[in-house]
DNA sequence: AGACGTACCTGACCGC
DNA sequence: TGCGGTCAGGTACGTC
């Protein structure tokens, strides 16, 4: 899936088109995706004006007039995509009409991707929300909240970071990548990490998702901007599916190897990576 | 509590 | 062309 940047650019694809709508026709397609869908859906969501979206986590936030806010997540396969009434394809799950014309389809292979609606004001303890981490571009994740939150972790920083207790957002691809520019072995053990390499790890984390967010998000596979576009991010990736070719480190020369972490592969030099 | 493995799905790709 | 195996951007849940 989309990790948190592929998301955010969602978000911002699909701001402008529904922010001050109203939906003019919810069409459910199917009984739900990863779980059913909630009670009543297609009722909850027609009529309703969006006030405003928002992303938490890898979640996109979608804020209704009535007070309810409709929580999606798009899995791995997920997509958003806007036009202006094109034919329904194949694995087109939930189509919004808005009263302006346009029609926001959410189209979803693989079927883990989410959707729920939640009471707003109610959103912080939903079942899917309370158990997750510092958003990773704000303010309260820094090298002192994840000295403390990894101190004593047996399980590899890989694993620790992409667990969205730790912090949420990243994934498979954004882990790899920050790892690599901290010069963090992916297998360290997370509660061995110093606190000279925390405090390196911390804004290279934001560095990278600021830099992806700015490219429009990472398109592999059939990932795609709301508005169609692909991002570009993938073109910059130092470590994510380069098994083999050469360290993007100047003077380096190892080639990039790939193992398996709980049951998912890992990128890394193992030259620069200690 | 923490650390695993498993399950949920479809589709693309590779070797035979 | 077809078939089986493997892999894929995620995460909840069960079990030890």
């Amino acid at each position: 899936m989309p990790e948190l940047p592929e998301v955010e650019t969602v978000r911002r694809g699909l701001e402008p088109v529904m922010t001050g709508q109203r939906i003019a026709k919810a069409d459910i397609r199917r009984e739900g995706l990863r779980w059913p869908f909630p009670e009543n859906m297609t009722a909850r969501l027609e009529g309703q004006r969006v006030e405003r979206l928002r992303r938490r986590a890898k979640y996109i936030l979608v804020d209704l007039d009535g007070g309810e806010s409709l929580i999606i997540h798009l899995g791995m396969s997920g997509r958003m995509l806007i036009s202006d009434g094109d034919d329904l394809i194949k694995h087109d799950h939930v189509v919004l009409d808005m009263e302006n014309g346009v029609r926001i389809t959410f189209n979803d292979p693989r079927r883990f991707g989410m959707m729920d609606l939640c009471a707003t004001e109610a959103l912080d303890e939903h079942r899917l929300l309370k158990d997750m981490g510092p958003e990773p571009l704000g303010n309260a994740f820094d090298a002192k909240y994840l000295g403390e939150r990894l101190k004593s972790r047996k399980m590899p920083i890989k694993s620790a970071l992409l667990d969205q207790k730790t912090v949420v957002g990243l994934g498979n691809i954004y882990v790899c990548e920050a790892l690599w520019r901290a010069h963090i072995s992916p297998t360290q053990k997370a509660g061995d990490i110093s606190t000279k390499k925390m405090s390196r790890l911390v804004p290279t984390i934001r560095d990278v998702l600021t830099e992806a967010i700015d490219s429009g998000g990472s398109s592999l596979k059939d990932y795609r901007q709301a508005d169609g576009e692909l991002g570009y991010f993938q073109h910059s990736f130092a470590v994510y599916g380069r098994e083999g070719e050469p360290c993007k480190a100047a003077d380096c020369g190892q080639n990039i190897a790939r193992i398996v972490q709980s049951g998912r592969s890992t990128f890394y030099c193992p030259k620069c990576q200690k």
